[in-house]
DNA sequence: AAAAATTAATTGCATATACAACTAATTTTT
DNA sequence: AAAAATTAGTTGTATATGCAATTAATTTTT
């Protein structure tokens, strides 16, 4: 049978899977090999907390762009790795509030170095327009899926 | 505390997960608002056994950038989809050649135009310059990071 | 031919993710 | 104040993913 998706090549959608793939891969790896132990979204959620400490549950999903349950279980590991722990609200009993540890700073600290340098691994070679060029698109992009989130797949 | 990686936002990595973030919930849900019982990972399989049916699991892990783990379980659930078959070889019982099955072929080909509509809409509003720069980018980046990864599961 | 090494696939354990259904607490209605 | 609705978080079930260890089959050594 032929490639009844050979189209598809000279579009972003299997270059950017491809690109994503290789990154969480190297990232993970890098941190591994740095001695941080630390996952790409544990790292995402450590950052969120860094700027807005203290957020209900609810709350820190919505920032992290991620469902409630998801969250629940990401707070459960990274609970068990002492980076972060849940305070129930006196206010209101059904709100847990997540602060980062002392332990999670210190690997958020730890990481700024090292994700610098993965980083420029990653980008090497590209230059500043490339990378500017990119992230324009990437915005646009971002913004034609999750403009009409509710209603789009209805209109087509 | 301040955002010790506010620098990072000048880079393609968080966008770039972003942008797939927001890409995968799309699709899948595009998918589902279509009647398109597939996954992205599933059609990936499908459509590299279209041009390759027949593989040893290996070969298609391979082919597909996933641990043989990982397709085990994925040809688990594609097996009890009716997606795919496991065939015994008789040269060396310890490999399964992966079949595409009539069921496969038929979601494969329904799936065509909803991914052309899907792409479309991702890619809207974005020129056709933006995207071969964009690809160029990204194919820079899976170099970037795989030049000695596993010795390069490359091109596809 | 028997022992050792290699190979293909699976299973155990772990992370990450999301929808649906649920529990418990709080707020809104009546 | 009691009933109804809403809200925050958890649990059940599902997909996807990968490393380490295992099993079973085959090939290579001795």
């Amino acid at each position: 049978m032929k490639d009844v998706l050979a189209d598809l090549e000279n579009t972003m959608l299997p270059w950017l899977g491809r690109a994503m793939k290789s990154i969480d891969f190297f990232v993970l790896d890098y941190f591994h090999a740095c001695g941080l132990e630390l996952t790409k979204t544990q790292l995402i959620i450590l950052r969120i907390l860094s700027k807005n400490d203290g957020q209900p549950q609810q709350n820190l999903a919505f920032l992290a762009k991620r469902d409630k349950t998801s969250l629940t279980r990401l707070i459960n590991t990274m609970e068990r790795k002492k980076l972060v722990t849940r305070v129930q609200s006196k206010d209101d009993k059904r709100i847990n509030h997540i602060y980062i540890t002392q332990n999670g700073q210190g690997l958020l600290k730890a990481a700024v170095p090292i994700v610098k340098k993965a980083v420029e691994e990653i980008q090497k070679g590209i230059t500043k327009e490339e990378i500017e060029q990119t992230i324009s698109v990437l915005k646009k992009i971002s913004k034609n899926v999750n403009a009409d989130e509710l209603t789009a797949p209805l209109n087509h």
